[in-house]
DNA sequence: GCAATTGATGTAATAACATTACATGACGAC
DNA sequence: GTCGTCATGTAATGTTATTACATCAATTGC
């Protein structure tokens, strides 16, 4: 997926979660963004539902929350499956990308015929610092 | 974690969910189980956070929907790492585990000195007879 | 130029999912 | 019988996400 140009809902949105420290909810991006002129959570929704297309954000299912992509690489191609360690104690989020998981999902599923559109890793637990 | 015995709520969520073709949010069980004395969410709530206590039941994070455990074996032990594919066509959910995939995902958190507490894969696509 | 199409936006209302707070009831330990 | 604990009942509220409909801007085809 080449990155194109953003508009500017797109571009509010995106700006808010990267300058986060952590994940974001849509009504707490709403909320930064009425200064912006931000009035519905539709105006978030849309722009997260374009970045996330673009993959450019990421939704973290078990959190109702987003993050900005932090891999090096930049977005001109899938960055195939994408996974989460998730912080209870600080909320920390990190992304990681691993051959051999995705290796062994993609053997996993072929042997039942599943075609695999997304594929969602979270892991919730402690980090270093707040073990 | 052994399975003790279930109180008359645990009960009845718990047989909506065994008869149950698929997932099943909260509301819907709600619905199913007003015949039998069942008036607010929080009486499905809260049996559903005892039977995933007692792993009987997981939650489908991508879906806000619930399921009753597939495994073979029973509950006395915690059953490790669980993962789900998840038609998108028919609604079918496939529960499976593999050694390999805790095993890696073990050795990429202990390189990050992450403690998990709670692994989440969901693989949204087709099955076979969706596809 | 000017319809027609497409994609983005604005706004309101509503739906869907989940929790907090507080009161009551059942039951065993002591 | 009083206490502590766990399950339950009920209402209210909080949080997340979507539907429906109107408007606007840029592009295309004529
Ligand atoms: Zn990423
Ligand atoms: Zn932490
Ligand atoms: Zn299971
Ligand atoms: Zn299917």
């Amino acid at each position: 997926m080449a990155t194109p140009q953003l508009t500017k809902n797109q571009t509010l949105v995106m700006d808010a979660l990267s300058h986060s420290e952590g994940p974001m909810s849509a009504y707490t991006i709403l909320d930064k963004l009425r200064d912006h002129g931000f009035r519905a959570p539709l105006q978030v929704y849309r722009a997260l539902d374009k970045l996330q297309e673009y993959g450019m954000v990421h939704r973290l299912e078990s959190l109702n929350a987003f993050v900005a992509c932090t891999c090096p690489h930049d977005h001109e191609h899938d960055h195939g499956v994408t996974a989460f360690t998730i912080c209870e104690g600080c909320g920390q989020v990190t992304e990681f990308h691993d051959e051999a998981i995705e290796q062994r999902l993609s053997t996993l599923t072929r042997a039942q015929n599943f075609k695999t559109e997304k594929t969602t890793i979270e892991i919730r637990g402690h980090c270093q610092s707040c073990a």
